[in-house]
DNA sequence: AGTTTATTTGCATGTATATGCAAATATGAT
DNA sequence: ATCATATTTGCATATACATGCAAATAAACT
């Protein structure tokens, strides 16, 4: 079914919207990892300077990250008081990841 | 075990390890992407200028995206007299990012 | 040796990104 | 209203990156 000459393309289309760049993009900086490792160690949202501290950036530095990472849909943030309170989505995160290893291969499996 | 006083950043060092930035960097740019869908959609392996047909770009440029890719581990080269072979190790990306997605998880079960 | 084909590299250029500091905004407390 | 705390945004700067073209390298063929 998938090994149609009508549909020669179909399989390397899909899975580059699958692997998604603007995610990878998101993700390329060293101090948003940082922030992503340090939000999947704690059970409940942190502040931004809490978050701050987790790498040697100002705030004002870790506060655009953090907008980067929200903005990919990595994070999810609300505001509390005058503070904001930021998480990651981590089952989110982890499905998308797998969902791209299954597309690969899957991808592979189907190569002409 | 896991939640021990002792080890309290343990965890999001290692995951920080396991989600390379510099692998995610390789994976961040739109024509790298496109790159990586058309070798995933081939059974054999394909040359710079095949390569080079799928994205809209000069081949010298195609050159250099791939020897960023070739040098994140996400492909692999030879040569065949003038011309080079490149292809995907697919199940060694996959495996790479089931390990991130393994690895996000696992952490947030150790969280304090 | 010279010619053709395939790929890589040097160079110049434009664009994007990360960063720190200071100013601005937002909320809460006195 | 004023002040203190938390976060975001404007600005300037330095660095990194993608791109195209042309030149250089690599390998096969005559």
């Amino acid at each position: 079914m998938s090994k149609t000459a009508f549909l020669p393309d179909c399989c390397d289309a899909a899975l580059a919207e699958t692997l998604r760049a603007d995610l990878f993009k998101a993700l390329c900086d060293p101090v948003r990892i940082s922030i992503v490792a340090t939000l999947a160690a704690r059970k409940h949202a942190a502040t931004v300077s809490e978050i701050a501290e987790c790498c040697g950036v100002d705030f004002s530095g870790v506060s655009r990250h953090l907008k980067i990472l929200k903005d990919a849909n990595v994070l999810t943030a609300t505001r509390e008081g005058r503070k904001v309170l930021y998480w990651l989505d981590t089952d989110m995160l982890a499905m998308t990841l797998r969902a791209m290893a299954d597309a690969l291969q899957l991808c592979r499996a189907d190569a002409a």
